[in-house]
DNA sequence: GGGAGAAGGTGGTAAATCCTGCTATACTCG
DNA sequence: CGAGTATAGCAGGATTTACCACCTTCTCCC
């Protein structure tokens, strides 16, 4: 299982380096693709598989499933982990989850997640303020 | 399972390169034809039989139909790849796609989109915008 | 707690590939 | 028969990709 969360550098040429515990896990090649709240989900090939013999029993002539095919297949590139272990993200890519030099790598269940710094800072001080109304709530009614 | 997205340049001889990493799948036949959201599809050969064969088994009697397969069929050519790896685009189908001299290639299952590339960016950024429906397709393919 | 060793992450360089513009040849039409 | 056009091949420049070496950090052992 994928877990944890790492900050990594995405280099000039657009390298970036994949955490050496997820190594064994991602395997040699994965899948790059656009993913929600602009940033990106990486995932091993093999649960690629699984995602795309699902996409091929979509309805095909509806404007929404078009849509959303091209946004999600085109948007994905297979990657080489190369012999230092980093993966190459395309500009395209790069661009759509607006990524500086800083980047979070972020382990969710069976996909990793990769955000740029910034928005992963801002994301998370949203969330975790969320975290604590709800834990309020809770403590309002005796859960906690 | 053609995926990626490319920007090349159609020269003034209307010739287009096709992405290195798609030369394999495609062949050294393809088969170019109107798409829908005014771009172009292509099929490598044997897709294009596979396509053929799904229209021939649609009711003829029906109006839109007929419509759909002049729309379809008569647009679509064949062309070879040349050694440098590039397709030659028909004026028509330029016309039709309304391609600029900077244009898109983006992988869909088994085919290959052509866009012109200020259509493409416009049509990407209203997808992007619909994060729910996206998010709603994602969850039927179990991604999420 | 400190030091040494190993592993992981980052930057650079060299080689190979790919894209694109140009040139040459063949064919068609006037 | 000549000029113009379309097509195919060639070659150079730029980008990409793979490999190599260094430095930092973490860990384990003394």
């Amino acid at each position: 299982m994928l877990i944890g969360e790492y900050t990594h550098t995405l280099d000039p040429k657009k390298r970036l380096s994949v955490p050496a515990k997820w190594r064994r896990e991602l395997g040699k090649s994965v899948v790059v693709t656009r993913g929600l709240d602009n940033c990106l989900f990486v995932y091993p090939l093999k649960a690629w598989g699984n995602i795309t013999e699902k996409i091929g029993r979509l309805p095909l002539g509806q404007a929404d499933t078009r849509g959303f095919n091209r946004f999600f297949l085109s948007g994905a590139v297979e990657t080489e982990v190369d012999s230092a272990g980093r993966i190459l993200v395309p500009d395209f890519l790069k661009d759509f989850a607006g990524l500086g030099s800083k980047v979070v790598l972020a382990g969710i269940h069976d996909r990793v997640e990769i955000w740029d710094e910034k928005k992963w800072s801002e994301y998370k001080r949203k969330i975790e303020k969320q975290g604590n109304a709800l834990a309020e709530k809770l403590g309002e009614v005796g859960v906690l």
